[in-house]
Parts: C-alpha cells; structure tokens; sequence
DNA sequence: TCATTAAGAGTAATAGTTATTAATTTTAAA
DNA sequence: TTTAAAATTAATAACTATTACTCTTAATGA
C-alpha cells in the first residue's frame, strides 16, 4: 500500500503551480522548480504532477493545440486559452444551474448517456486586449492608462 | 502555385472516413486503409488526414485523453466520447441559440472577448447501454432483442 | 507520349511523456 | 537518537504519436 512520502520537490512543484495564475506546462514547472532544485529532473516533475492530479490537488487542462497545462485550482471552473498570446485563464463566474442545463440539452434526443462535459473557451484575454488599446492610441493619450 | 494532385491512397483515406460513425484515429485509418493499400505507409495516412483538415473536408477531434480523432462530418456539431468504449458519437441535435448562450453566459462579467469555445460531452454510448442491459436479464429473454 | 512535379513508400528524426534503476531521503520503529 | 524499510529522486532509457526527409512512382497537362 504505497504509502505517500513527503518530499520537498513535490511541495516546490504544488507551490509553484498555486501562485500563478495561467496554468503552466510540465516544461514550465520544471524551468521554474529548477532555481530552487537545480538537479530536479522533468521526470520527477511529470511523474509529481500526475501525483497531485490523482491526489486531486490539481487539474490537468488538455488544450486544443495539443499542448497540455496544469491547474492548482481545483474548485469546479472553465478554461479560457488566448489565442494572441497562449495565457489559459480561469473562468470563476459561471451559475451552476445553466452548466447542467447544458447536459440536458444534449441529453434530449440522445439514446445514450450524457454524464459530463468539457467546455473550453477561447479569444483574446485582457492583457492583450489592453496591449492593443494602448498600440492603437496616440502618444498624448498613452499615460492615460 | 501547388496544383493538388487527385490521389487514390487520398480517396480511399476519405471514403472511409465518411463511412464511419465513430471517428477513427490515424492509426485505425491505417489499418483499414492498408486492407485495399497494402503498401501505404502511416506518414501518407497522416499527411492526407492533414489535408483534408485543412481542405475543410474533415475535422481533427483532439480528446481529453490526449489521443486524436478524425471526423468527415463538417457541418458543426459536439463530440461525445463513451467511457466505456471510447467511441466518438456526433451529437447532431443542438439548438444554435443555445449555443451562442453558452459564450454569452461567460462573457458577462469578463473583461477579455471570448469568441468560441470547444465543448465535448462524455458518458455512455447506446452500443454499452444495450449491452450492459443484455447482460443484466436472464437467458430467457436474450433472443427478445 | 513525354516531361513535370505532386504524392507515395520507406525510414529517420523529434517531442512529449512514461518506465527503469541505483542512489538518496523520509519516516517510523526500536 | 539511531537505524533500517520504504518511498522518492536523478539520470537515463524507452516508448508513442507525429513530422521530416529522400528517393521512387504516378497523375497531369502539353
């Protein structure tokens, strides 16, 4: 009965992905991780990963492009992928009663059945939209944030 | 200016797309389209299932999985992905304003612009209901379909 | 028919991830 | 506190899905 150990790479790998808020790569953790572990290997980081999603400490969030991200925020929410600039953001405010309203939307007419869904968003997050704002602007109006 | 060359392997890669309902992955294609090419290699199979993407005559499903499923259905639609199977149904009977209620939901109260998202339902398929019903009743009633 | 050139076959290369293993760390019993 | 079992790590090998490369074949247009 494997018995789970503490080990301090494991507490840097869940640290880290909790303080940032865009949902980094497993290549990302280990570049990070790496400054307070430099001999961490990108083993040990997949393999910690896989722990805390099983552990249901973190999310594992498939993105459309292929490229898969992890998410320390575990509390029922939807993705959002920029797609200017890659960032994957949390979308907090959604009602409960219109997710499940779209299970049965579907539900209504299928023979088989529907026991949950993935929903994934995508367009252009803040920041970007704030980056082209100010490039669209002339320079008298730049300090007027 | 890359005049597309009309191809028989191509043909075939697309005429058995169509004839199925659940979505094959690449390698699947391979193994059936080897049956009438026996010499066509894996990498004509991919970059033909590419084309075809890219043509706007087939879709790639990428699932939640990480493994990848190609669709020769293009009018849009949801994907389902049976748990128990694996088999990829299209969901044909959506309600488009219900759809773009989706976006809108999550639109409000946020700052980025969401401009579509990807939805993908999962559970279990009519093939593994019926199934698993067959198995439940007794042999008296196995011929009662 | 013949020349051109995209497409194919076969195979090598790559990326992302998982598995293996010897050495190290953690934990708990003595 | 010491120590030994068990889990974890670092390093690396292996694996899987996909793409790239090279040379040959075959579709197209004159």
């Amino acid at each position: 009965m494997a018995a789970i150990k503490h080990s301090r790479q494991r507490d840097a790998i869940f640290t880290f992905l909790i303080s940032r808020k865009d949902h980094p790569t497993a290549e990302v953790v280990y570049e990070n991780v790496r400054k307070e572990f430099p001999k961490i290997s990108l083993g040990t980081v997949y393999r910690n990963l896989t722990l805390l999603v099983d552990m249901g400490h973190a999310i594992k969030v498939p993105c459309d492009d292929g490229s898969v991200h992890f998410d320390g925020n575990v509390s029922p929410h939807y993705h959002f992928e920029c797609t200017r600039c890659g960032a994957i953001i949390d979308l907090m405010n959604i009602d409960a009663r219109k997710l499940m309203a779209i299970d049965e939307m579907v539900q209504d007419g299928f023979d088989g059945k529907i026991q949950g869904h993935q929903l994934f968003f995508s367009g252009i997050c803040p920041a970007c939209i704030k980056k082209e704002n100010k490039s669209k602007i002339s320079v008298d109006n730049i300090d007027k944030k």
